[in-house]
DNA sequence: CTGAAAGCGCTTACAG
DNA sequence: CTGAAAGCGCTTACAG
């Protein structure tokens, strides 16, 4: 009755009047299979509640190699933002199939990174999500290769391993949609730097061009700076005092708006009044400043909780780059539409 | 010389002409206290390296009832700044004890807790950190009582578990400190919050006004409100509407004080030049604002990292709150102090 | 429909 | 100084 001392599979098949091997397949869902009889399979359980069994899952990991866990190996899991959410995600998705997550952070150094794979190969974890806080190519470490791992974030051009990553083109598009949308008609540039080796500046200016194009238009100028508050409110400050004076900035992601917003205030330039700010990420952040900056989000959870699916569910693992569509997050940085003429009956 | 197919324990001794018993002895440091030879002590690590051997995890946790691994259950990773920068600090001061960690997330759902309490007891975790992203009170659940446990950043009055925890009273006195060390005269406000059962905001409080009392001074008023940008903005901008003009304005976080920053730049107050602000947490926001607000910060990756080595340092689990120091983030926004008259000689 | 037996790969008294 | 043997708690062919 009282749960002392750990019960275990053969105090179950005693008190059951059954074998192990009975108690066994009743607790692996292998009753039916196996064909219990009715009577037997109730008494197991009525034993597993009496004895509140607990299976021993070194024992079951011994047994079947297998562990119920994911390995996550990622940069920085510091960074906050990104890889926490994504966490979060893959946390979820784990549990809903018994499965726990097994974390380490690298901080970007390669020793600990090879250290921390053979850690998680030793454990037996029955996959691995390697994850890049930034988006960009990597090559695959080659020990990662001889498991089940599912890129995040990142993907290798050399290798078939699956990979998820935000449909940053798209992403591009839909910022610049938001732009073409609000009837926005002066210069349309681009605040925000795109480093070589990284995908999400390049292909969300690619994508932002390949918008305007359609109608006609493009990216006037970039106006490059690392990914920073600092940074951005610097670049954007001097330029603004050459006498820029542009119709719609679309920053590569939210740290480098809250830096434009920064210098568009101090040349008292009203957003949405004088320029309209769309920006990237999605993060909180986009919804601290005043007035909101419409963010076109990374799928942070997402990424997450499909990556962690795709590695558990059977036959789900195929090679190539999965995108996953980033989702827009209102705000007030673009000038609300003029109200529609009349609306056309349903 | 090939890692073909997994070497096992029996294939080392094998090769290096023991028994598995000495081989064992060997690669758990037992070697010296066996009394095992020299030369077989030899041909066993030649054996290890020749055939890459790598003990199995699963066999070596199943007999010892270890798994050197930390579980880390807490109620919102993805809450980004503490738990992620707790993480890093865990995670390296866990790596460097050869343990991994397990981690789940509840999102503050009970039942979630239950079972991730009980998956990482079944897995049999060496340990476990129960973490809250609000300093605050709480009251530990039952199972965990059982396990060896460390709260983080919360603490329960009942139970004589270890906890690690800011010392947000200290941290109180700094923040008075940086407003009266730059001799700011006119009155000193705080603003945010303090609900009840978290201890950061009433602590900080304190401190701030135990400080203050020692030059006989104290806190004018408390502007009320959530810890959220918005919000912050909100009173703080209602409360200077009403003509409140301030010498010093302690915000209880960092997002407090970006929107005390957003109300004070909305009425034409500088920072420093008209108030003087200081913040808490030590966030990246603190320096995203322009100029810098100077931010006593949370101790994240200490509190991770203290955790984990009172958890896995044999004897070092002591019963009793630890209050870890809250290091001062500089900034600019109180005023630089006027030159000293003379340096003292040295 | 059910059970006896082997075995996953280690660690650790115990005996010599 | 070293080895044979038991056993951690499961799962799973195999035999009936």
């Amino acid at each position: 009755m009282s749960p002392r001392s750990k019960a275990k599979l053969s105090d179950v098949a005693t008190r059951a009047g059954v074998s192990a091997t009975t108690a066994s397949y009743v607790l692996t869902g292998r009753a039916t299979e196996m064909r219990i009889s009715e009577s037997a399979e109730q008494r197991v359980r009525q034993a597993v509640a009496e004895l509140g069994y607990r299976p021993n899952r070194s024992a079951q990991n011994l047994r079947t190699s297998r562990t119920s866990t994911v390995g996550v190996i990622s940069d920085f899991v510091a960074s906050g933002h990104f890889s926490s959410q994504m966490l979060a995600g893959a946390s979820e998705a784990a549990l809903q199939r018994d499965h726990l997550l097994v974390i380490g952070e690298t901080s970007g150094d390669a020793e600990v990174e090879r250290l921390l794979i053979e850690e998680m190969i030793d454990r037996q974890v029955d996959g691995i999500l390697y994850v890049t806080r930034t988006g960009m190519e990597i090559q695959v470490p080659e020990k990662l290769a001889e498991t089940r791992t599912v890129l995040v974030n990142c993907f290798d051009p050399d290798s078939p391993l699956p990979a998820f990553v935000p449909d940053e083109f798209g992403g591009g598009r839909t910022a610049a949609s938001v732009l073409l949308d609000a009837d926005v008609t002066g210069d349309i540039h681009v605040v925000g730097e795109t480093p070589p080796h990284t995908f999400a500046g390049p292909q969300r200016l690619a994508g932002i061009n390949d918008r305007l194009a359609e109608v006609g238009r493009s990216v006037t100028s970039v106006v490059p700076c690392p990914w920073a508050v600092e940074a951005a409110y610097e670049a954007t400050h001097a330029w603004l005092a050459t006498g820029a004076r542009p119709g719609g900035l679309i920053c590569l992601n939210d740290r480098v708006a809250m830096g434009v917003y920064q210098a568009l205030a101090e040349h008292g330039l009203d957003i949405p009044g004088d320029v309209s700010v769309v920006s990237f990420d999605g993060t909180e952040l986009a919804t601290w400043l005043r007035p909101r900056v419409i963010s076109v989000a990374l799928p942070f959870v997402e990424l997450g909780a499909r990556a962690v699916q795709s590695l558990l569910e059977p036959g789900a693992l195929a090679p190539g780059v999965v995108r996953l569509p980033m989702p827009l997050m209102p705000g007030g940085s673009v000038p609300a539409l003029p109200p529609t003429k009349e609306q056309p009956h349903v």
